[in-house]
DNA sequence: CTGAAAGCGCTAACAA
DNA sequence: TTGTTAGCGCTTTCAG
């Protein structure tokens, strides 16, 4: 490995001078610089990342946890907005996975602790409520998709309650009365959020909400197309059924065309339907393209990474701030 | 911070003691070690892994670098292998992805080198081919889905033709001799290589390739999963036409299970439908669910850092490996 | 504008 | 079995 001193010594100047020219230090003659420079290019010299964290105590280091976004490619471009906010201010990002696994997270946490990570992002691909015991108090972090159960922590989640209502207006918008609303049957923030903005929505038409027009699939959830497309059946079978479908994710909908085709209905002429993800593999290629409500997860990632290096306000009134991100809405063909 | 010194201190022992109980060195007494493990618990104390790097020389960091692995959540599941198989060891993975801007590209694997990461894995998300020039030679470096221009770095990458063969195979065993291969038109591994099986295996039953069987949808590939659609429907409305349909890739079954459906065709007792990739949220969901050939990311990603760590051969008569990864069949009910 | 030298937290040769 | 100390590659205080 090449060293600062063995540049100093082709450079013919001192030690000091050659870290001098590594940190852009003004006090240097403009020879002695590209002097420097061009032997640091020519010995292809790059300072030691190790050594320069022991003196400035920057590690420059984010570490990145998961809980399992490993199984579901859903929350893959959080990582993504993450790497890409980190990279523009320099830093690096360490990813650990940790499966969910209490043992491997407390590891995972030490080892981050051991790099001198500036900061952890700790990112779920639920949306849920965690422990904060969990997370050295020393240690900046940030929760993605989750928050604290003391709301000690500072967090991003996205604003299901809107998004439920945006995806419920959107079809109330296009005149449909009857709007249906398939999800599943879980006490979790998502479901309980979306279903809370669907009933406003309606509200905010003076519909009154209709409970034979919401069904909720149980777990598990393995072959959750499949039982969407029971419950759209059962729903597009009613006497008055619905012309409008708002299905809890994009993964539903896969079912929900199914059904909707084997009665040989068409979209959206007859039936239109709202989705929730914007998972592009699957709401870009569906025939017809499906109109969906966007979990902004690259910008979530982004946006933790900010407000980690505080390019972002995380505390409000002495209180970490529970950011509540924007759903927006992608509109493709099937409203 | 906490500081080896104030451990020694604390517990009235030098910090060679500490550094040998750190380290497991059995040069210690029993009652010594357990004084010092219980002042280490008691200050929560964690060695600077920067400082015990300058002596060491070992960073324990392995560089990941994706070019677009971005967009498309297909190969997630190889960041994921790889994170476990260095976690495993011990190691901690830096993620930084390119978006395939070689400027990026130089200054990421610059970065890296500030790290002394022990190595670096570059994956990209089509199996290509790509420059060896780019990557520093005193860097161990490892290729995942692509393959240097002179064959100069250890590789892995799918065997696409024995994929294609296998899916092809799977139709074949089943009784069907009209079989059906929709691909892009593409001259890249992929597709070269799944043809080129579909070929091998129509060739080992006697079967005479006919190209009128086979079509290749042209860029760009945005609405890869609705020209899929057409070229199926064209497929099934010839006067001859396949009862067995193999997909270049599980997204254009999209298409293809709607073309079949369109003519009233039932999935598989018309016509039977294989994929490839095993993209779990599309083949696993739809209806019925895809019988499709296994893009092994996971198991890639975790070869590819067990090779790095050198827990795997890397080369083989002085020349660097080019691994061929068996691409298994995953049977659901689509055949 | 430039250089000598101390010291970041750790490990390891050497001494006791 | 334990302690003293040098030094990893860098930044930075203090002189020059």
């Amino acid at each position: 490995m090449i060293t600062i001193k063995e540049v100093a010594q082709h450079a013919g100047v001192s030690v000091r001078t050659v870290s001098r020219v590594l940190n852009n230090n003004p006090h240097v003659a403009e020879a002695t610089r590209n002097q420097v420079l061009s032997v640091i290019q020519e010995l292809d010299f790059r300072p030691s990342a190790a050594a320069r964290y022991m003196r400035t105590g920057q590690s420059q280091l984010i570490g990145f946890l998961t809980d399992e976004l490993a199984q579901n490619a859903f929350g893959y471009d959080l990582i993504i907005g993450a790497q890409q906010a980190a990279w523009e201010h320099g830093k690096l990002l360490f990813l650990l996975n940790t499966n969910n696994d209490p043992e491997v997270e407390a590891r995972a946490i030490n080892m981050m602790r051991d790099y001198q990570v500036e900061g952890i992002v700790y990112a779920t691909i639920y949306h849920r409520q965690i422990k904060h015991s969990q997370f050295p108090k020393d240690l900046p972090t940030l929760l993605v998709n989750c928050f604290a159960d003391d709301r000690s922590l500072p967090s991003i989640v996205p604003d299901e309650i809107a998004g439920g209502r945006l995806a419920t207006e959107t079809l109330l918008k296009k005149g449909h009365r009857r709007v249906g609303f398939v999800s599943i049957a879980a006490k979790e923030p998502a479901p309980l959020g979306r279903l809370e903005g669907y009933r406003q929505a309606l509200a905010s038409f003076d519909i009154p909400y209709d409970e034979a027009l919401v069904r909720f699939i149980e777990e598990p959830f393995e072959g959750l197309a499949n039982s969407t497309y029971d419950s759209v059946l059962s729903l597009l079978q009613m006497p008055n059924p619905p012309t409008g479908i708002f299905c809890f994710n994009d993964l539903m909908v896969l079912g929900a065309y199914d059904a909707i085709r084997k009665t040989s209905l068409r979209i959206p002429e007859d039936v239109a339907v709202v989705g929730f993800d914007n998972v592009e593999i699957l709401a870009a290629q569906v025939h017809p393209p499906l109109t969906t409500v966007e979990l902004p997860n690259f910008e979530m990632g982004q946006l933790a990474v900010r407000m980690l290096l505080g390019l972002e306000e995380t505390n409000r009134g002495g209180r970490p701030v529970q950011h509540m991100i924007h759903c927006p809405l992608i509109e493709r063909k099937s409203v």
